[in-house]
DNA sequence: ATGTCGGGCAGGGCCCGA
C-alpha cells in the first residue's frame, strides 16, 4: 500500500500538475493539504476518473485537506478535535481495509508565523491538542499514518540554510518540542527513519530562486504508529516534481506499507 | 530575506497568506 502526503498550494492551479503524477507514480492513497477550495468546488471526477475514492474537507480561500484512495474510505471524521471555535479545515481521517485496518490522518499543521504572536499561540495550541488525538490513536494499537504538511523542519539537518531559520516559526524550540513530545508518545517519522543522511526537503520556496540553489526545507512528514512502522518497507521524497509545469511549492513524500 | 505564487474581490490591481 502506497501512501502519499502532497501540499498542492491550490487545487485549481494544480488540476494539470496533480493527475500527472498520479498518472506516474500510482500511488494508492493520497493525503492532501492547500486546496483552497470548498468541497462543492472540489474537481473530483479528475480523481474518480482515475480509480480513487475523493473525501474532502475544504473551506474558502484558505486551508484545506482531501483524501484520495483507491481503497473506499470508512469511518471517516472532518476537522482536529478539541475546540469546537476551530473553524479553519486542517485535519481529516479515514480507515482503509487493506491486508489489515490502516487509520489515515490527514492534517495541515498551523505556519505560525510570525512568531511571536496569535498565529504561532494557534500554532503550539493545535499540536497541543494534535497530541492528544495522536495518544489516542495509539490506544487503538492499530497501523495509523498521521501524514501531511507539519511545518515543522525537525532538526538542522532538514534546511539548506539552517541559520535562516532560527526565527521561523516552523524551527523555533517549541515547535521543535511540541513535534517531539508527539514522537516521543511511540510514533516513528518515516522519511528520517529510512534515510538518516541530510540535504532532503520537500519544500522550496517561489521566492529568491529557492529552488534553483536547492535551498529547500524538509516539513512534509508521514508520522507512524508502532504497528504501522513495523509494515514500514520504504519512504521517498518524489523531488522531480517540483521541477514540472506549473509545480506546488511542495512536493509529494511518501511510504509503501505492507498492508 | 525575498528575485513568487494562489486566491478573493472586483471589474485591473491590491491585499492576504505562505
Amino acid at each position: 500500500m502506497k501512501i502519499a502526503t502532497f501540499n498542492i498550494n491550490g487545487i485549481k492551479a494544480r488540476a494539470e500538475a496533480l493527475p500527472a503524477w498520479l498518472d506516474e507514480a500510482s500511488p494508492d492513497i493520497v493525503l492532501l493539504q492547500e486546496i483552497k477550495s470548498v468541497d462543492e468546488a472540489f474537481p473530483r471526477e479528475l480523481f474518480e476518473d482515475r480509480g480513487y475514492f475523493v473525501e474532502t474537507h475544504g473551506q474558502k480561500s484558505f486551508n484545506g485537506v482531501a483524501i484520495l484512495s483507491k481503497i473506499p474510505l470508512e469511518d471517516l471524521t472532518r476537522g482536529l478535535p478539541g475546540d469546537d471555535a476551530d473553524e479553519q479545515a486542517r485535519w481529516i481521517e479515514a480507515t482503509v481495509v487493506g491486508k489489515t485496518a490502516v487509520r489515515l490522518c490527514g492534517l495541515y499543521l498551523p505556519n505560525g508565523n510570525p512568531a511571536p504572536g496569535p498565529k504561532y499561540d494557534y500554532k503550539l495550541a493545535w499540536m497541543a491538542r494534535m497530541k492528544e488525538r495522536a495518544a489516542e490513536l495509539l490506544a487503538e494499537e492499530m497501523p495509523v499514518v498521521m501524514a501531511g504538511d507539519y511545518n515543522i523542519i525537525p532538526q538542522s539537518e532538514d534546511a539548506a540554510k539552517p541559520a535562516a531559520w532560527v526565527e521561523d516559526a516552523l524551527f523555533l524550540p517549541d515547535s521543535r518540542a511540541a513535534f517531539r513530545r508527539i514522537l516521543n508518545l511511540g510514533y516513528t517519522e518515516a522519511f528520517r527513519t529510512r534515510e538518516p543522511r541530510p540535504g532532503h526537503y520537500s519544500f522550496w520556496d517561489y521566492q529568491a530562486g529557492a529552488w534553483a540553489k536547492n535551498n529547500g526545507i524538509r516539513i512534509d512528514h508521514l508520522l507512524l504508529s508502532p504497528q504501522a512502522a513495523d509494515l514500514l518497507n520504504d519512504a521517498g521524497i518524489d523531488k522531480a516534481v517540483r521541477g514540472g509545469d506549473k509545480p506546488s511549492d511542495h512536493v509529494p513524500v511518501w511510504i509503501e506499507l505492507d498492508a
